[in-house]
RNA sequence: GGGGGAGUGCCCGAGUGGUUAAAGGGGGCGGACUGUAAAUCCGUUGGCGAAGCCUACGUAGGUUCAAAUCCUACCUCCCCCA
């Protein structure tokens, strides 16, 4: 096969799924060269682990990571981890808070282990930028700071909005993408990939390499998954996120409860479902012909098979039915034990009850949920905020908070 | 250094002496409906075994029969000028 039929194909893995690829020509001259060279490129993705789990939306850049693995380019993946000190401004309306080297550390680990479940990390680098920022002096910052302006980095809308609008912005945090550019300069990247509200920081390597003598860079950028609300960026501090790790019938139900008109967004960026198969869903839904819970269905059974495997993502899809559809009981419930000591003079108070279940956290919040008929006790409606209740009207039985929450008592 | 402005419940935000546990929105929770934990609609959203009583509008004092609202000091933040 020619260097150019290579090439193309390469290409075509690439920009799959990218929003903008900056600039193409100068990509496609570099994967040339990498081929004909024998040089795999170094590509770098930098995360910052300033939360300590990892969502569906980081796998995005992961999976574009695992890309370039496929075609065996080197990979490196950068922990921010003194970046992280400070926190990306980037679509930021207010200064991050700082966290603690140790959380930073922490953090680190945990984002380490969980990128483990979407790219070989056995053949990336993985380095922590604080090896070489850390070191750096005074002196020398100034020198690379110099390299950009403030007119430049103010023309950025998140700073431009902070700013006309009054709210502070910290002086390191224009640092930021100094320094996230200076990480391109040491490690000599290729290419940088990361989502579309980076393409600053992006850009910003790509310019501190040719400022320092270096091949700059080439940036890809990908799509910003949305969170479960449909509305804004996932994440987890708007908790409209899918967690790494949340367990198989969590993550189940997250992704079944996002609106409709993501279905396909989701299929796209965070599934290894087909893109042929998912416009042949896509039609058939919009045809009336497939109803759209049961492409949600499908792309929940998908995405919890990747990170549980098939069985438990089956299991999690017919415990879903079971709850939900059905209005059945769970297969498990969590059992919780009181001691029979809580029933010794006559009854245990049915609020007690509730608030010892950790259903909610208050007297009055229990009221509430009886008054609202959100109370049953195997299977039957609390109608009494006043009732008090016998041992063995509560011992082996399930009580239930609303649609999702149960609970089985055992007297100890 | 000078001048001005702001701090309200989980969040945003209204309220400038009394019917204010504090409008409205968001979020949360519950209910109805359904195709689902979508969408939509409705209710609810400080604590106390619920009577009444506590606690709450940056912090501490003060004025008043009565204070989120007035006064004083302090803390924090922001803006403008230099």
């Amino acid at each position: 096969m020619s260097i150019e039929e290579r090439v193309r194909q390469q290409m075509e893995l690439i920009t799959s799924g990218t929003v903008e690829v900056i600039p193409e020509e100068e990509m496609r001259r570099k994967v040339g060269t990498s081929l004909s060279t024998g040089r795999p490129l170094t590509v770098k993705l930098g995360v910052d682990p300033t939360r300590p789990d990892l969502h569906i939306g980081h796998s995005v850049p992961l999976t574009k990571l695992r890309h370039f693995q496929q075609l065996g380019h080197q990979v490196v993946l950068i922990i921010g981890d003194f970046t992280a000190l400070i926190g990306d401004p980037s679509y930021q309306d207010v200064t991050r808070p700082v966290l603690t080297e140790k959380e930073v550390e922490r953090n680190a680990r945990t984002y380490i282990e969980q990128a483990e479940r979407v790219i070989d990390t056995t053949r990336a680098r993985v380095v922590r930028n604080s090896q070489w920022l850390s070191p750096l002096n005074f002196k020398e910052i100034l020198v690379i700071a110099s390299r950009f302006t403030v007119a430049r980095v103010l023309e950025r809308d998140d700073f431009s909005n902070r700013y006309s609008e009054g709210k502070p912005i910290g002086l390191h945090e224009f640092l930021y993408p100094v320094m996230q550019a200076y990480d391109s300069v040491v490690i000599e990247a290729d290419i940088e990939i990361g989502g579309t509200d980076q393409k600053f920081n992006l850009l910003a390597g790509r310019n501190l390499q040719r400022a320092m003598g270096k091949e700059p860079q080439c940036v890809l950028t990908l799509p910003l998954l949305e969170g479960t609300d449909g509305v804004r960026k996932m994440s987890k501090s708007l908790e409209n996120d899918v967690g790494l790790t949340d367990p198989p019938d969590e993550m189940f139900g997250k992704l079944m409860s996002i609106p409709d008109g993501i279905i396909w967004e989701y299929f796209r960026l965070v599934s290894r479902v087909e893109p042929v198969e998912i416009e042949q869903l896509k039609a058939r839904v919009e045809s009336g012909e497939a109803n759209p819970r049961d492409a949600k269905e499908r792309l929940a059974v998908e995405i919890v098979g990747m990170y549980h495997g098939p069985g438990e993502a089956e299991r999690a899809a017919a415990e879903f039915r079971r709850v939900f559809s059905m209005r059945e009981l769970p297969e498990r419930i969590k059992t919780v034990e009181i001691p029979r000591s809580r029933f010794s003079d006559g009854g245990m108070w049915v609020v007690d009850l509730v608030v010892y279940l950790g259903f909610v956290s208050s007297n009055g919040e229990a009221r509430r949920l009886i008054a609202q008929g959100g109370l049953t006790i195997e299977g039957e409606k609390v109608e009494d905020a006043d009732l008090e209740l016998a041992a063995q009207q509560v011992d082996g039985k399930v009580v239930r908070k609303g649609k999702k929450t149960f609970a089985r008592v055992e007297l100890v």
